[in-house]
DNA sequence: GATATACTGGACGCTGAAGTCTAGAAATCA
DNA sequence: TGATTTCTAGACTTCAGCGTCCAGTATATC
């Protein structure tokens, strides 16, 4: 009972290079083809390694996978939380913050993965939930903060935030996500982006700027 | 030449009702398991019909799946066809209308199918537009012709039909589809659907109704 | 009744991809 | 240098699913 600490076992040591190239190919070739489509053999050539090596990294092509979409989950993450911009004035900063947010979610990485994940995990749900976590579903939380504070400060009439929050969401989106999910319109500009996003704040404002309550009393 | 009209030929003729079994039990399987998991065996049991009976009136699985996709297309346009309700003033309008969309769209056959519509349809794009025209790319002209019609009445003030169409469908889309989208929460309830409608009119109409224009003019 | 076609059920060939095995070269530790 | 492990290249096994074939039976037209 020695060896514990499997520190440095004796030979030569695997080279987390080859495992990054891995991975690397995998993201590259998962998020353009469907799973069924790509073979592990496409996924070693890609990567310029050799299909054994490719198993002694990773038990099979699930496990691979589940990598490749905690690996995709945590990009997500990191770009997501750092999107906020404190200290413009709301209009502004909500047009930064939606531009943010669907910059990483309409990208090829996670439109990509996104679209094959019912696909491929069918078996475990937990892993659909945590990529699902990682990126929409984390938006809204930051986005409801972001409505309550400038509701506090005047500036917003909101009735409940977690609304409000997927109301300003799904103006920023439009109708981006069917055309994309259906496969048509290929990958997305950014002043494509940047003009939905504009109207869509615009519209959102319009709805819930504290002057409208006043006079429309009707639709509350 | 004198069979320009292949009205009956000698011999057993092919039943229709086995046809429309096999295209039943397709239809069940392929909303609800991904295409390749699918096998020609389990249509065929599930259809209580023999494998070559299957062969004998589809060429092989990709026909049969087309067959099916174009199948919900034409049930997707004969609902969405009759969803108007001219006769009612236009906030119930837009509320029946929206509840009427949104059932068909969310269903668990629109769903599923148009979840694997990328993964099995990556060689034919013309079925993917075709399966998208019949259903959320026909739902926007409509709207916005309502759009418009509403607008020329006077009771809303809208710049672009079809980009007000895009934000009042989104506005009743809501996460729905993205959840969904990613296999979480089961199937949408009717309640779900027209709360989600009711709240979505009227965020819109808040911020289309003709006094909030007079009262905002910083955000056209 | 004769004939032609449809349907059944099972066996079968084929293919493609997952995953295993092996011999030898390469890299690292002691 | 020697021991130990990784990496490579390719041959190999396995297996599931598509699509076919066939012998027998059912059902239609002529």
């Amino acid at each position: 009972m020695s060896c514990l600490l499997p520190r440095s076992r004796a030979g030569r040591p695997k080279d987390p290079a080859k495992r990054g190239a891995i991975v690397a190919a995998g993201m590259q070739l998962f998020t353009k083809h469907p799973f069924d489509m790509v073979t592990m053999e496409m996924i070693a050539t890609q990567a310029s390694v050799s299909k054994m090596t490719v198993y002694s990294h990773f038990a099979d092509k699930e496990t691979l996978f589940e990598t490749i979409a905690i690996s995709v989950s945590d990009r997500m993450i990191a770009a997501i939380v750092n999107t906020d911009h404190h200290d413009m004035p709301l209009y502004e900063r909500l047009i930064a913050t939606g531009i943010g947010f669907l910059t990483i979610l309409m990208g090829p990485d996670v439109m990509g993965l996104s679209q094959m994940l019912p696909t491929a995990l069918r078996s475990s749900h937990s892993l659909a939930l945590r990529f699902y976590e990682a990126g929409p579903g984390r938006v809204k939380p930051v986005l409801a903060a972001l409505l309550s504070e400038a509701a506090s400060k005047g500036l917003l009439h909101i009735d409940d935030a977690h609304l409000a929050a997927e109301d300003l969401f799904a103006l920023w989106e439009g109708g981006m996500r069917a055309e994309l999910g259906c496969g048509l319109s290929g990958p997305i500009t950014a002043e494509q982006i940047a003009s939905r996003v504009k109207r869509g704040t615009q519209v959102f404002l319009r709805a819930y700027a504290v002057s409208v309550h006043r006079e429309n009393p009707q639709f509350q």
